[in-house]
DNA sequence: GGAATATGGTTGAATCTTCAATGGTTAACC
DNA sequence: GGTTAACCATTGAAGATTCAACCATATTCC
């Protein structure tokens, strides 16, 4: 309400390092999910069915899953029933926690992830990990972490109060 | 069509550090919208109005704005139309050629896109610029130049061919 | 034990994005 | 000059995502 401050506008520098880092993201997401559509999927679904390629037994609660792969629960039952319709997963109520659904991999889905994944590692290879030294890629996923990291603690108090002002 | 050799998979610390590009992108990409959400706007619509405030008379092209935010001239269409009807800006044709459409911000949608800036320069901020000593953030930057510099070569020669085995 | 609250997942409608097809304009070619 | 090919932007339908409301089960607390 109150006359707003001057926020701490971006130096020159890292608006140019902010504005790389967008336009990269973008284009890279843009490659990454255009690779993959030869197996009629984009990215975020890859990550869906390959989390679950690397769970034991192949199996993964659904909000465990939507945590993992960053996306809404909304989301993930929505595609998952996409990728059930294509045979991909099938779903099973979990034995402990009946409010809870387990996604499981079909071993034709399994057997697509593999495939999937031959062309998604070269995709990264290609567009991400390949175009700099070693050294510099490790440096980036380092920097990453923090990211990540901070949004942690930023957003631990988060479910609740979503209403600034109200 | 021959048997597949086997791709060249990340080493563990590549995966790591995929990992966590992964991951933290995403993230961030929620915090930055969430934020911006208090504003009625996404990040990418906020990224088309941003492009316009800088462009000389706040006007662009609409395939000019396409490639600068990297989205399909259909979504910038749709977009331009969903902002238009909010007054933010208007459609003029072009003079010198007649196909071309231009983008123009409206006193009014300029000055929501400052409002904006001040929310979301705070959010970038917090979420990105501020969660690591600034020539780590520079590092960032230049390692994601990298990244857009390729996909620029790697497409050159790519809305033709988009059928590989056709 | 039982009410109140929190959690897990689904649903359908609204919204947004993609995709393929289209009309209008300009450039290239012969 | 006129045909052909390219480009710009839009359109509408199909597909995907978000949002709010909902049901069922678990947990908390008295």
């Amino acid at each position: 309400m109150a006359q707003e401050p001057e926020p701490r506008w971006l130096t020159e520098s890292e608006q140019d390092a902010w504005r790389s880092y967008l336009r990269a993201s973008r284009a890279l997401e843009v490659s990454l999910d255009r690779d993959l559509q030869s197996h009629g999927v984009g990215l975020s679904e890859y990550e869906l069915l390959s989390m679950l390629s690397e769970a034991p037994g192949g199996r993964l609660r659904m909000s465990t899953l939507a945590d993992l792969v960053i996306q809404s629960r909304s989301r993930v039952t929505h595609t998952a029933s996409r990728l059930e319709k294509r045979g991909w997963v099938t779903r099973e109520s979990c034995l402990e926690d009946r409010r809870g659904v387990e996604l499981v991999l079909t071993p034709a889905g399994r057997q697509e992830v593999v495939a999937m994944a031959h062309v998604h590692v070269e995709s990264v290879r290609r567009h991400l990990v390949d175009v700099m030294p070693p050294a510099q890629f490790a440096a980036l996923g380092e920097a990453m972490a923090l990211v990540r990291a901070a949004q942690d603690v930023t957003s631990v108090a988060e479910p609740a109060d979503l209403a600034p002002g109200s």
